[in-house]
Formats: structure tokens, sequence, C-alpha cells
DNA sequence: TTTTATTTATCTGTATACCCCTTTTTAGGG
DNA sequence: CCCTAAAAAGGGGTATACAGATAAATAAAA
């Protein structure tokens, strides 16, 4: 009770109250907690959450270009290309410019970057656990719930677009 | 329904599934929604959402060393000094050593950067409101429950331990 | 076909976030 | 009192995230 840091009020301040009220600041916290667990559980792999989302939009869509990564993804297409860079650079991944489009430049998980995307996903199912662990499967499931709503109605909003399907499939 | 990124399965992978049934995106997603929605509408302001967590957090705690800052704002120690550092060429903090502890480096806001702060917080809420919108009143409480337990349970992981409150008081 | 608009990628610059390591200062133990 | 452990800050390095601008290639319009 004594330790609950909702119970933090406003000292000097007109106003102002404790950060755990917004929405904002928790959902950053929460945002650093999983990047810390995720790569805790995946060390030995040395690949970051949004590398690893990457490799599985590869995995999914191979010799995807670098758009149809970000919207796969949701990460911004200007980051997209430097994640794609270090793979690249560590040998997972494989760019090459398209036959069909000269602009589009096309990436694809090579044989190491393919076994270790599939080597990651019981580290990464661990993670996921670890992460919601607090919670009862009940408010696992209504927490997921609320946050699918609110970034599909809000999925207009960042450099992310995030697709997550084509119609041309 | 056709649209809905839910539907979208494996393709070529074994058990790859969606991202969207991955805590760890959803919460990534959410986190550059709002950072998103923050700036634009904080943008007359050029402040970023942590730039403004500091900034609350000097309102709240005049003249507190890093470290406190850090822990009031639950943002990461170095990070914290790179942000002041902003702050500071910009006018709105002015920091100095401590002298009773050597060690440590006292920040406080100007006049100009309490001014700032202050005059914020309308921008600040409405920016909550956006964020929080797609959402009737009572799923946005769950919402903030579920984060808040969260957050609370899982507050060791990240460099960001977030104290929010002190004993010595 | 020439012009215009859009798309894709790249480059520069800023800001967050955190790691490891070092320096300075303080606090504690012998 | 000295010596060691701990704390605070800083520097260097990597990785995300996005804004703004430019260049190249394609698509659409005149």
């Amino acid at each position: 009770m004594r330790n609950d840091p909702k119970l933090v009020e406003k000292t000097s301040a007109g106003s102002m109250t404790s950060l755990w009220v917004r929405p904002g600041y928790l959902v950053r916290r929460l945002h650093q907690i999983h990047v810390a667990i995720f790569l805790q559980e995946c060390a030995s792999f040395g690949i970051t959450p949004v590398q690893y989302a990457v490799m599985t939009a590869l995995l999914n869509r191979p010799g995807a270009d670098q758009v149809t990564v970000s919207r796969e993804a949701g990460i911004d297409r200007t980051n997209v290309a430097d994640v794609l860079a270090r793979l690249d650079q560590r040998g997972l991944v494989k760019r090459e410019a398209s036959a069909l489009d000269r602009r589009q430049r096309i990436a694809r998980l090579t044989d190491e970057g393919d076994r270790i995307t599939r080597e990651m996903e019981h580290a990464s199912l661990t993670a996921q656990a670890k992460f919601m662990e607090p919670l009862t499967i009940e408010k696992q499931n209504q927490l997921m719930a609320l946050m699918t709503e609110m970034v599909q109605a809000n999925n207009e909003y960042s450099r992310a677009p995030a697709g997550g399907h084509t119609d041309a499939d």
C-alpha cells in the first residue's frame, strides 16, 4: 500500500500529477521492459526485437522490397534500410536489385538467417510469456484485445503504417 | 472484415504467425503511435515526450540530481544526461554542481522552462485523450489498470527502475 | 511522346535508449 | 588515517525511430 506508485501526488507544481496516470508513460515503460526481456532471453543470438520482426517478415515474404517489409513489420521505411544493412553485414540477409522494378531493392534471408529465425522462435515465445506473466490468462487476453484495438484504430499515425496484409496476395 | 490484420496467416514459414499476436509488436506500435500523436499535438513547443517527462520531474523535484530525475521519469540514467544537456542548450534547464555532494550535478528548470512545462499541460492532456479516444471510457480504464499492473510487476527490467516515489519525501 | 506525378531508396540530422568503461567523489572498514 | 567499495557522472559505441531532402525509376496525364 505504502509502496503504491499511484499514490504519488503533486508537490510544488500546480496541477501536476504522477506519471503513472499518463498512458504515454506506461506505454513507454512497457516498451522498455519488453525490449529488455527480449534481449535478455535472446542474448545468445544477438538479435534485437526489431531485427527479429524484419527476419520473420522476410520468412513470410521472401524477396520482399523494403517498403513491403516496412509495412509487414510495422517499422519506419528509413529504419528498415538500416536494419537490413546490419543483417546483411552479418550475413543473415542478402539484398539485390529487383529485375521487375529497378527502384526496388529485394531482400531475402540467407540459409543462416533462415535457420536463426526459426531457432529463435522458442526464445521469442519464452520472452513473450515472461513479459505477460504478471497477468492472469484472462487479463492477458484482455490486454492483447485492447492493444490490438488501439493499434488498429490509430494505425495511420507514425511512419510505420503496418499493413500486415496485402490485397495482391 | 477483409481488412482485419489479424486474419493474416502463415505463408511459406512453418509455424510463424502474424505479428499481431505478439505482445511486443503491439507495445512497440503503441509506443510509436503515442510519440507521433504527442509530437503532433505539441509541435508548437518542440518538446518530445521524454523531454516533457524530464521537465515535469523537475517541476515536482526542483534541484534533483540526474539519478533522481532518472528514477522519477523512468528514463535511463545515461539518457537523462543527454536530455538535460539538450534542454540546457535551449535554455529550459540549468545545471550546476551540488554543494552537498560534488559528484552530483543538480538540475533546475529556468523560468522559461517552468513556463513552458505548465503551458504544455493542456496539449499533453489533449494528446492523451486523442491517443485513448478509440476506446470506450470503460476500456480506457481497463487498459490503464492492466498496463499499470504490468509495469509495476516488471519494474526491475530495463535500466529505468522508475521510483515514482521516495520514502524520504 | 513529352510532361508531370508518384514511388522507392538514400542521405543528413536529431533524439531516444542502453551497453561498457573510466574518472571523480564519497562512504566504510580496518 | 588509509584503503577499498560504492555512487555519480561522463565518454564512446550501437541500434532504433523519424523528419526532411534529393535522386532515380516508373506510372499517369497531356
